[in-house]
DNA sequence: CAAAATAGTTCAATTATTTAACTATTTAAT
DNA sequence: ATTAAATAGTTAAATAATTGAACTATTTTG
């Protein structure tokens, strides 16, 4: 049986959790002209690492190789990553930026920044330094439940 | 130009954002059976209030009315919920559980709580209560950000 | 060296979503 | 009271994200 006060942090946070996914996707959305929301993450991530691979970003995203495929085909065509290869093991593609995915990404991170800017500039430092602390023990629990299974 | 600081929260809170949601969604479709992860959600809101419209669902989910016809319809036809008329105004759908959808509801909300709380019980009180009260503001900022456009 | 493991793709199916055009109904303005 | 505007919802065509199974190519391992 649950704690009553547990039960209601359940019920809030799979509430907020949701609501702010989904408000923070459609506002983003208003910058990203040509690039979704998912395809904004992916270049996001391949720039933080500079080179990648399918099986990397597919653990990280926690979905299937194929999803990793089908979107690396979009984002190859529309010239903002390029498949590379490796000499060490043939079975390996890189994935990187191309030039115009790097210039993109920093005209976009621009305005994203903005966005994040305006909705953190209405908390203070502290509180929003300890929320994003709390979150990110959160995506390592996450991690951890998600290996130990 | 960005403070410094800010500009790593920014960083910060997009990286595990969309890391949490992705992760905590793959756990979750684990306890869904046939509902998907978004199909709960809106399953989940109907039930809260108790009866509600396709408009509502748009509002609130931010999206189009026409993504709510395809998904009510969905589970409309699995059986969750129903579609109602409304006297008073002829245009208003009232969508509403079925028994079976309330059933299945109660069951589910067992198992995600469970591994909400798995989650949860790693933190003390004080910080899930921290972090949720400034998860819902950041929803009512997202939410004002929106309104003012 | 043969068998098992790993990296990635292909294909078919389902779901979520958007936009534009549409129907039906209600509200408001003259 | 009648017409015009607004509102609620659906339809249709397109794209994107995703899964799962079957597959190819390559590397590791026993």
């Amino acid at each position: 049986m649950l704690e009553r006060s547990i039960q209601q942090f359940i019920e809030r946070y799979l509430s907020v959790s949701f609501l702010v996914h989904k408000r923070g996707a459609a506002l983003m959305k208003c910058e990203l002209d040509d690039i979704t929301h998912d395809q904004y993450y992916v270049l996001r991530y391949i720039h933080k690492r500079g080179v990648c691979t399918s099986t990397e970003l597919a653990d990280v995203f926690a979905v299937n190789k194929s999803a990793i495929t089908a979107m690396t085909n979009r984002l190859v065509e529309k010239g903002m990553i390029a498949r590379g290869k490796d000499e060490d093991d043939r079975r390996i593609i890189a994935l990187s930026l191309t030039e115009r995915g790097k210039e993109w990404l920093v005209e976009t991170e621009q305005k994203i920044y903005e966005l994040v800017e305006t909705m953190m500039t209405k908390l203070s430092h502290e509180e929003i330094e300890q929320f994003i602390q709390t979150y990110e023990k959160l995506a390592m629990i996450l991690q951890e439940m998600e290996d130990g299974k």
